[in-house]
DNA sequence: GCCGCCATAAATCAC
DNA sequence: TAGTGATTTATGGCG
């Protein structure tokens, strides 16, 4: 794996030389001024619940859910993608754990929902 | 309900440990030795994870959090950059 | 053409 | 209580 070793700009300068990954000029650029909302505990339980009901909606349902929760049709979608990573993520935890903690023998496949 | 319980034990960052020194160490390194473009592959990543003896989600949300936290602090001390400046650079001497 | 997966940003949380 | 690892909203690319 090759290392860095060449300055884009300001060869003899000081500390800190900037790349692109970096934004246009620091922390109060134009670009990326993403606000986020944090949801409700009432949103994220109806999310929830719904999630437990199925992984996947229809767009029907994904209008329904969008409208009783006060969020747009696009963020419910988003939710729920997020979701899944969410859960493949634990799935990939809990494999892991098994996996690096070889004493066991009894039960493979214990359970993680209920 | 249930959920909400499970939360109080399932949430990782209710146990929260800081990494080791020489783990961070490791990190380090490799984030200032590729400063131009510091997002390891998933190959990389999973070589980290097993010098630091960590998860590659681990070391995935290092990389996230230390990428965001050094452009808030471009313009302020930074003396950690330049500490691993002079290292990277004095290794580079050295195959020189 | 829309939709899900994925890596990631940025904000926020929890300790 | 600032620091830090993890989680939650949100984007864009790609298949």
């Amino acid at each position: 794996l090759q290392k860095d070793l060449k300055e884009p700009q300001s060869p003899g300068e000081s500390s800190t030389p900037y790349y692109p990954w970096m934004g246009i000029v620091g922390p109060n650029s134009a670009q990326r001024r993403r606000g986020r909302q944090t949801y409700s505990r009432y949103q994220t339980l109806e999310l929830e619940k719904e999630f437990q009901f199925n992984h996947y909606l229809t767009r029907k349902r994904r209008i329904e859910v969008a409208h009783s929760l006060c969020l747009t049709e696009r963020q419910i979608k988003i939710w729920f993608q997020n979701r899944r990573m969410k859960m493949k993520k634990e799935r990939q935890a809990i494999k892991e754990l098994n996996d690096t903690t070889p004493p066991s023998k009894s039960k493979t496949g214990d359970s993680k929902t209920s | 309900a249930v959920m909400i319980l499970r939360s109080r034990f399932l949430d990782a960052r209710r146990k929260r440990r800081n990494f080791s020194k020489q783990a961070t160490e490791v990190l380090n390194e490799y984030f200032y030795s590729h400063l131009s473009n510091p997002y390891p592959s998933e190959e990389a990543k999973e070589e980290l994870a097993r010098k630091c003896n960590i998860t590659v989600s681990q070391v995935s949300n290092w990389f996230g959090n230390k990428r965001i936290r050094y452009k808030k602090n471009i313009g302020k001390a930074q003396e950690e950059a330049n500490l691993y400046a002079a290292k990277t650079a004095a290794a580079a001497a050295q195959h020189d």
